[in-house]
DNA sequence: TCTGGGGTCCTAGGACCC
DNA sequence: TCTGGGGTCCTAGGACCC
């Protein structure tokens, strides 16, 4: 019998970790809250019956959460990292491929046993997921991606699942693609579930049954494949394996506006930083550099300005992406303007070992490998003791526009200091 | 007053060449 | 003054994802 491609992930992930930290949390309404408590990012099930939206801003809704006596929390990413790797390398003994395709989901391939029935299989792995890390998860199964993402869906949301879902095992699925808004399907965004609804297209078995001539002019070749998956046709390869990322980004909305040409500087230097390691645990060089900066979208006058530069040589190293960043600094700031966010892209990503010396001149092997010495210092003396434990003095010292997080949970599973106590009688 | 961050893939269209 | 056809490469921006 063929294999069997699962969707498997963690419910409310980050509302969910803050529950299996802190017990006294379960069953009750949790939030989570983006960078700067921003916007929520994660609502227990029992906020979500409170009629809390995702994406909500917090100023909008505190009034009501407090009301409701809902718990909130700033993200604590830190935990949810690590509960992720613990997740990820407990599934693996429990199918053939995993692939990891975000902080709180992989997709999985695993053969079916000749009676074809996985429910055990799959009970069996929910329960120690929930014994081990004491996380709920929900698993999907069909025979493509798309349909794998369909039945996790469904897994969720119909009470008689218990949390497995298995499309593969249905002789007639579509009374199930029919209950599937055209919005809900992966792959479809705003405008193609616009675009869908407007023909009459308001389910994925219709979008499974139009003419895919249609398709394919509006949406391309993403159309088609999405349309095949929806088929049964699995077209969308399981990628094991981190794939070489091709850029890599770190950018932060401000706690407050920045007007001043030297703290986006600051700003700019403490986003190089982060980027540049990055990148070495990448094992990566980057050979293009791009800063951004922008004002609130949501002020009138928005404002939003990048200049980049092409690195004579690919690096890693922080000083030389620092020097090469903040001369682009001027090109984007604009006396006046309230900035609100900025962000540094690292482009034209490289593997670290096919280095491509420069023809003229080229930087003495001895002093290079004196430089990485150097950068693997500052990364094992910050990954041992704590982030920021050696700084830039170009990013300055606790500068007041940093990310806001008042309401954090402790790294209970990733510092020492914020082991949870139990005590025993 | 306060509205997240970090990615990938694809296509259209411009620049340039013969 | 007339000014085709076909190719490659690059970039910006759209669309989508969690």
């Amino acid at each position: 019998m063929a294999d069997a491609l699962a969707l498997i992930d963690a419910n409310n992930f980050y509302a969910s970790c803050e529950q299996a930290l802190e017990p006294a949390l379960l069953g009750r309404p949790v939030v989570v809250l983006s960078n700067n408590d921003g916007c929520v990012v994660s609502r227990s099930s029992e906020a979500r019956q409170l009629g809390i939206g995702m994406g909500k801003p917090y100023f909008q809704i505190a009034g009501q959460l407090a009301r409701h006596g809902v718990v909130v929390r700033s993200s604590n990413y830190a935990l949810y990292g690590d509960m992720s790797q613990r997740l990820m390398s407990s599934l693996e003994p429990f199918v053939a491929e995993l692939e990891v395709y975000s902080i709180d989901e992989a997709f999985a391939r695993l053969p079916r046993p000749r009676h074809g029935d996985l429910h055990r299989w799959a009970a069996e792995l929910r329960s120690r997921i929930r014994h081990n890390l004491g996380l709920p998860i929900a698993i999907g199964l069909a025979p493509s991606k798309v349909l794998a993402k369909l039945a996790n869906r469904i897994a969720k949301g119909d009470q008689c699942c218990a949390g497995v879902f298995d499309l593969g095992r249905e002789a007639d699925p579509d009374p199930w693609l029919e209950s599937t808004p055209v919005e809900e399907i992966w792959g479809v965004g705003r405008q193609l579930s616009r675009w869908c609804r407007l023909r009459g297209i308001a389910n994925a078995r219709q979008l499974r049954d139009m003419a895919s001539g249609e398709l394919r002019a509006k949406a391309g070749v993403v159309g088609l494949r999405l349309q095949l998956e929806l088929q049964g046709v699995s077209c969308l390869p399981l990628e094991e394996g981190p794939t070489a990322k091709r850029e890599t980004c770190v950018s932060r909305s401000f706690s407050r506006v920045i007007t001043d040409e030297s703290e986006l500087r600051q700003a700019v230097a403490s986003y190089v930083v982060r980027a540049a390691e990055k990148l070495r645990r990448q094992r990566q060089r980057s050979g293009r550099l791009t800063v951004f900066a922008r004002t609130s979208p949501f002020s009138p006058g928005f404002y939003s300005q990048a200049a980049s530069a092409a690195l004579p040589l690919a690096s890693n190293d922080t000083a030389v992406l620092l020097q090469t960043a903040l001369r682009l600094v001027p090109a984007i700031f604009r006396p006046h303007k309230r900035f609100a966010k900025a962000g540094v892209l690292l482009q034209e990503l490289q593997p670290e070992q096919q280095l491509q010396h420069h023809l003229l001149t080229p930087l003495p092997a001895e002093q290079q490998q004196k430089r990485e010495a150097l950068m693997q210092s500052i990364d094992q003396l910050n990954r041992r003791y704590g982030a920021g434990t050696v700084q830039w003095a170009v990013c300055g010292l606790q500068p007041s526009w940093m990310m806001r997080r008042e309401q954090l949970s402790r790294a209970a599973t990733t510092r020492l200091s914020d082991l949870p106590t139990v005590w025993a009688r």
